[in-house]
RNA sequence: GGCCCGGUGGCUCAGUUGGUUAGAGCGCCGCCCUGUCACGGCGGAGGUCGUGGGUUCGAGUCCCAUCCGGGUCGCCA
């Protein structure tokens, strides 16, 4: 039965002691990992957060009682042990790193029993995720999930230290706050003193961010809780954690300059990473001309060749109907595949098709310099020739070729060239290629809604150089924004805001904001840049997948004390869950039936 | 919302072209064991095969629907 610990103070987490304790009299306390009865001597691995201790009780040193006790510890019992530390008489446990010790028991306590738990509480568990989310306090008690959260625990220690060094203040800011219903969905929280009206979750705290440069703070930061309403993936939760930053008087030259300065402490703390300043820069269309991604993964090569010009006057259908549309014919060269079964290339043009390509073209180089294609007999040997020239294509070498409007050709190449590099093993984790992308455009244009949306925010400053574009050509703006990306993940971004009136004015006219809908909206801010704006310029992290990447972890999940799923509920707490009519009375909320909900 | 993958004792899995009583390892329970650490030995318990329906003499296996989990596209300013 649970004992009291009275009289009792825990000394020394497990793996804490080592040789030098050894003579020490000590009292730990933990779960019970294993017990292992030889008859007349009990083993038992203590753990705790720390790590493993082997525990020894022979009934010559504890006494009949203890040891009956010890016979009848089962895993994941808490006990408390007082003990004398010894280094072992018997073998050394290599795989421990306190396999050279153990505690010899002399008392033993059981502070609190435990069931069989529904699957082993281990490191490089096999169970299902499933289950382990249902039970997650005990899946919180594997040692790589414990690992984890200290790291992530570690990250928020530096930051704040290295941040409050480098002038910045912390505050925090309201998570009760008016929606806006550009970009995400927001979370909306019922009012009850004010019926019919909700508050939202914030996406992020920007205007509140923007606001305290106004006030004249200068430097802030904050690690912010934001919530999404929107589908999740490995990498997105519906409520995450920013290292959320903006400063005063700033350029974005120094944003990325303070930015370096932290991830490179950040990553030689946690990972033993030594990061070489300054990170490389590379404009957005650079990036998606030669990755076709905006976040390109630089741990690997395989960049995208623009073969327009090579095919243009070729006879092939697919390549003539895309340049005849404005698009465009790039391919990428897997290098040493030529000799990749048909059966793997057919799979690989059904991957493309799955990013919207209506094909995907190849042509192998075969050893003796013929060539397997699924579209040679369109072309004359000097143009294929030509081609496999322009995309440095060697004997044993297989060409991959998209064609379409610029975007599909990107996101297809894109995908296919993670796709090839994860087939071919090209990614590893304990590899860190840093990278800024910048000069994103200001403006994407939405077939949905039909006009322009801003690509990061509507407070995003324009570059001064294509300050005349907007009116004319406003695709072609390219914004002081900037992207921090780690391996082919978007660690983070930020941008230069406006600070000026008139050109927020011409940013919400292009985006087709009445003044009306602007004041509506973001009055508040409106109003506070009336009354002298600093200039300014931020940057927000997603901590999860920063900690992620630094843990190797797949999912953000493994980095998030307890993370919801693909349906954004909680397994273990079953939320979201409805609630009492009472309560829905209470805010003037009535829930319609299922089939007009759908409607 | 679309596409793909998965669901069989507590856990991880196997289960042939549909065919006896659905198996294994680990775990669990009992007994034994004084240097184990993936402890060992002997014995034992434990399964609505996610759920519902259908085809069939017969379904873990085939068909339909549905639930749950994962990946991804859309979406994520």
């Amino acid at each position: 039965m649970a004992e009291s610990m009275k009289g009792l103070k825990r000394t020394h987490r497990c793996a804490e002691l080592g040789t030098g304790n050894i003579g020490e009299y000590v009292t730990v306390m933990g779960w019970v990992q294993k017990q292992r009865n030889k008859g007349g001597i009990i083993f038992v691995d203590l753990r705790d957060r720390s790590g493993i201790l082997q525990i020894i009780f022979e009934e010559g040193d504890c006494g009949s009682e203890y040891f009956a006790k010890a016979m009848k510890l089962r895993s994941e019992f808490v006990i408390a042990v007082e003990g004398r530390v010894e280094a072992r008489s018997g073998a050394v446990n290599e795989n421990l790193a306190t396999g050279a010790i153990e505690v010899r028991a002399e008392s033993l306590r059981v502070l609190s029993e435990s069931e069989t738990p529904p699957f082993p509480i281990e490191e490089n568990s096999k169970t299902k995720e499933e289950l382990r989310l249902k039970y997650r306090f005990l899946d919180l008690r594997r040692p790589d999930i414990q690992k984890n959260l200290m790291v992530r625990s570690r990250v928020a220690t530096l930051t704040r230290a290295f941040l409050a060094e480098e002038g910045f203040l912390e505050i925090e800011t309201p998570t009760l706050i008016k929606s806006t219903p550009e970009g995400a969905r927001d979370y909306l929280v019922p009012s009850r003193v004010h019926p019919g009206s909700f508050y939202a979750l914030p996406q992020s705290p920007q205007l509140f961010k923007q606001l305290l440069m106004c006030s004249g703070y200068d430097r802030y930061f904050q690690l912010a809780r934001c919530y999404r309403d929107e589908d999740l993936r490995a990498d997105r939760q519906p409520e995450f954690t920013q290292i959320d930053m903006e400063l005063s008087f700033v350029d974005v030259d120094d944003v990325l300059d303070v930015n370096e300065r932290l991830l490179k402490k950040l990553f030689k703390e946690i990972c033993g990473y030594d990061l070489q300043l300054p990170i490389q820069r590379m404009t957005w269309k650079e990036a998606m001309e030669r990755f076709g991604s905006d976040k390109p993964d630089l741990r690997f090569g395989m960049e995208l060749h623009d073969v327009s010009e090579t095919v243009r006057n070729t006879e092939f259908a697919v390549f003539k109907g895309a340049l005849e549309n404005g698009g465009s014919v790039r391919g990428i060269n897997a290098e040493g595949q030529g000799h990749m079964p048909r059966k793997k290339i057919d799979a690989l043009v059904e991957f493309a098709k799955g990013y919207g390509a209506k094909g995907l073209a190849y042509l192998a180089v075969q050893e003796d310099g013929s060539y397997k294609s699924s579209f040679a007999k369109f072309m004359t040997e000097e143009e294929l020739k030509a081609l496999v020239e322009a995309m440095d294509g060697k004997p044993g070498d297989l060409l991959l070729f998209a064609a379409d409007k610029n975007k599909v050709v990107f996101d297809v190449l894109g995908a296919l060239r993670l796709e090839l590099a994860r087939q071919l093993d090209l990614l590893k984790k304990d590899d860190f290629k840093f990278l800024w992308v910048t000069e994103f455009p200001l403006l994407e244009y939405s077939e949905e809604e039909n006009r322009f949306v801003a690509m990061h925010h509507p407070f995003t400053m324009p570059m001064e150089e294509d300050l005349d574009l907007i009116d004319t050509d406003p695709g072609a703006v390219r914004a002081k924004a900037y992207d921090i990306v780690l391996n082919g993940t978007e660690m983070g971004g930020g941008s230069v805001r406006i600070h000026q009136a008139d050109i927020q004015e011409k940013m919400f006219e292009v985006l087709g904001f009445t003044k009306e809908r602007a004041q509506e909206q973001f009055g508040f801010l409106l109003e506070a840049f009336k009354y002298g704006v600093p200039p300014h310029a931020g940057l927000a992290y997603g901590l999860d997948r920063m900690v992620m990447l630094m843990v190797g972890a797949d999912s953000i999940r493994d980095v998030i004390a307890f993370p919801k799923v693909k349906d954004a509920s909680c397994l273990m707490t079953e939320a979201p869950a409805p609630v009492d009519g009472k309560q829905l009375e209470e805010l003037g909320i009535g829930i319609l039936p299922e089939e007009k909900a759908e409607e």
